[in-house]
DNA sequence: GGGCCGTACTG
DNA sequence: CAGTAC
DNA sequence: GCCC
């Protein structure tokens, strides 16, 4: 497997190529189209919104337990080509057998690979030419776009002319998904595509006639453009839902998206119809991959604690070729594996196995995991499904996401490209669904299907709403119901509450990233004003930070002091340490305060002297016996976290911000009956090793 | 078909 | 309690 | 989404 993985890497590296230079701006149509676009893009939104609406809203009926079952009408199910049976066949080619009706969509390995395998059924004859003496024009006819150029070479490969300009003698139209029927006409000066000579398709269906190795029936439905109606038929063309790599509705998220509200309907062309954010609001930094790190040691004894992570190079080699991959390649079959953790830490004896049993090898946390991914050979197929997982994030899918950084964790370790299905599918994490998609991103970026998802304007909207702190799912979809669009309708009409308006008067601040040498300086700040409380208070900075992130997403500390009990703690940050900080000007408000009863966090907005843009500030109140355990809590990351509570839990532990416990009881669903007893929480490195689970420092710990 | 972390704060 | 956040 |  390896080594045909290592000739596809070779083979599809050319592509590979064509991914990375060509970095322009996505599909700019060509100039002539450019007006004419923009004015049927206000049309086509004004017209789809309802449509998308009402299919959308026909998914409620479904059952929302049913995650299986597919998202589409059933009409449109079959059309589905990754779950289902492949397009049917007009000139089957001589391999076009049942055995292809088994596996749907196999790449045509001897097209891409060098050495045949041994595996009869993955013998196929060469459809080097399947595609030979069919014409293709593109639309737009360009390589602008990484992911039509893809397609072009691919059909050209394939034996397929690309014809420069449109002509007689064009048979297929290969249209981009982000461009529409009309938009086809207008540029070609057609009043209509004359059927019989000339096949217009959606941007899929090269890819898949070289899946199914035939030419596959371009008439179908499921190749149909934006905005064609099939002759006299009159009925609404809502397909896009309909392809396989469609973006699927949350599963739990099911709930009623209402029918847009008058006022989202009538808008006219002359109102903005675009419920894109406003240039102000377009501040949101993507996480810049932590290169190299800022120098300042992180001094001050108080933040400090944490040496920065090491040499990059050698973290990333000794888990490409280290341990990891080899558990990840053959997996099954060694017993017990030894707790053989590089960072061997292992205070000795606390009782903990020294030997871990297999099954825990699956979790998260029992690896390094750097977060990094730019030397993998996958990492472009990352890129996509990390995209594609922020989406479902963002539309508050509870559990896709996990399952694709999962999947994602499992394709940063493996060390090499990984392009079929069926390589892909004997990998941890990784299920047929996935597998798919990771074979159809070697052809042709389904980049596309994300964005015109995310261009589906109430989904931008909710989108834009989501990020206003205090706005979650529930409140999001009622705004948008109630046809907010904008953040200034938000402000002046929607009823928010106190922090939600807070967050929204922020929005800019709190969706920028906090850099790193910032954070240090909150941090700073905050520790000073502790230690001039009282010498004894400890702040440490934590979250991503204390990962080694060259930014984040807000400040996190940890305040403790070696000899106080909580109460005092609390008293001393909630009456003097905030009141200090507020006086001061750097804080600016509370977010979510805990009381001087009882509790233990405190959020808020800070901002530096001489700065107005305010920061997003957590506390943590800890008590000494419970630091390690808050440590490891507030350092994460949160999938790291979610690791290890799990295993705590088949162990019959529990593992929460205050420490671990044992003999927990557990009914049905491992619902907790008893608080069980507490083991440890003052030691961080402790609480590894009774779990057993190998030492991670903090920036391995990016899940 | 059910589970997928466990908790704190708000209204 | 639901919703939100970490 | 995946896994058991």
């Amino acid at each position: 497997m390896a080594t045909e993985d290592a000739a596809l890497k070779v083979k599809v590296a050319r592509f590979e190529e064509l991914y990375a230079l060509d970095d322009s701006q996505d599909d700019e149509p060509d100039e002539g189209l450019l007006q004419s676009m923009a004015m049927l893009k206000r049309k086509r939104s004004e017209k789809s919104e309802p449509l998308a609406q009402t299919s959308s809203s026909s998914m409620t009926a479904i059952s929302k337990r049913d995650r299986d079952a597919p998202e589409i009408p059933a009409k449109l199910q079959k059309l589905s080509r990754t779950t289902s049976a492949p397009p049917s066949l007009i000139s089957p080619h001589k391999t076009a057998s049942s055995r292809q009706l088994r596996r749907t969509s196999t790449l045509p390995k001897s097209v891409v690979t060098t050495t045949p395998t041994s595996d009869p059924a993955d013998v196929a004859p060469k459809p080097a030419k399947l595609f030979s003496g069919l014409h293709f024009y593109f639309f737009p006819n360009n390589l602008k776009n990484p992911g039509r150029k893809f397609r072009i070479q691919k059909a050209e490969e394939y034996g397929a002319k690309w014809e420069q300009a449109f002509s007689a003698t064009v048979t297929h139209i290969v249209v981009d998904r982000s461009m529409n029927y009309d938009q086809i006409l207008q540029y070609l000066r057609l009043d209509a595509i004359p059927q019989q000579n000339i096949h217009v398709v959606d941007e899929r269906y090269p890819a898949d006639c070289i899946s199914f190795r035939s030419i596959v029936d371009a008439g179908q439905r499921q190749y149909y453009i934006k905005g064609y109606k099939p002759q006299q038929v009159s009925e609404p063309t809502v397909i896009p839902r309909a392809d396989s790599l469609q973006l699927k509705p949350a599963g739990r998220a099911v709930q009623t998206r209402e029918p847009q509200t008058l006022s989202q309907r009538t808008t006219t062309t002359l109102s903005d119809p675009s419920p894109v954010k406003p240039a102000s609001m377009a501040t949101t930094v993507e996480d810049p991959s932590p290169g190299k790190r800022a120098l300042e040691p992180s001094d001050s004894s108080l933040s400090a604690g944490w040496e920065r992570p090491g040499p990059r190079e050698q973290i990333v080699l000794s888990y490409c070729f280290g341990t990891d991959s080899r558990q990840l390649i053959d997996d099954d079959d060694d017993q017990g594996t030894t707790s053989t953790a590089t960072t061997g830490t292992n205070l000795l004896d606390l009782g903990s196995s020294t030997v871990v049993p297999k099954w825990q090898q699956r979790f998260q946390c029992m690896q390094q995991n750097t977060g990094k991914n730019e030397d993998s050979p996958n990492a472009e197929t990352i890129a996509l499904l990390q995209e594609m997982a922020e989406y479902y994030t963002q539309i508050k899918d509870e559990w896709r996401p996990i399952a694709y950084r999962k999947a994602i964790a499992t394709l940063r370790k493996h060390p090499v490209k990984v392009t079929t299905k069926e390589a892909a599918e004997k990998l941890p994490f990784i299920g047929e669904r996935l597998a798919a998609k990771i074979e159809e991103i070697t052809f042709a970026g389904f980049l596309q299907r994300l964005q015109s998802a995310r261009e589906e304007p109430a989904d931008q909207v909710l989108q834009l709403f989501l990020k206003v702190y205090g706005i979650g799912y529930a409140k999001g979809m009622r705004l948008v119901a109630q046809g907010y669009k904008t953040l200034e309708d938000l402000r002046t009409k929607a009823d928010l509450d106190q922090n939600q308006k807070i967050g929204l008067e922020h929005f800019d601040d709190f969706n920028t990233r906090v850099p790193r040498l910032e954070v240090k300086q909150h941090s700073d700040l905050v520790a000073k004003a502790a230690k001039n409380l009282n010498e004894g208070i400890q702040v440490y900075t934590m979250g991503s930070y204390r990962r080694g992130a060259e930014s984040t997403g807000d400040i996190d500390l940890v305040i403790t002091h070696a000899n106080w009990p909580m109460t005092r703690l609390r008293v001393m940050v909630i009456d003097s340490l905030v009141p200090q900080l507020f006086k001061q000007g750097f804080l600016k408000c509370a977010l979510a305060a805990t009381s001087r009863q009882d509790g233990s966090k405190w959020h808020g907005a800070s901002c530096l002297p001489g700065s107005n843009v305010w920061r997003r500030i957590d506390f943590l109140l800890v008590p000494a016996e419970e630091l390690g355990a808050a440590l490891i809590y507030f350092t994460g990351n949160d999938i790291f976290n979610r690791s290890m509570r799990l295993l705590a839990s088949k162990k019959g532990m529990r593992l929460n911000q205050r420490g671990l416990y044992k003999d927990v009881m557990r009914g049905k669903s491992r619902e907790k009956l008893t608080e069980g007893e507490l083991v440890e929480g003052r030691d961080e490195k402790k609480i590894f090793a009774i779990l057993g689970v190998p030492w991670r420092e903090p920036w391995e710990r990016i899940c």
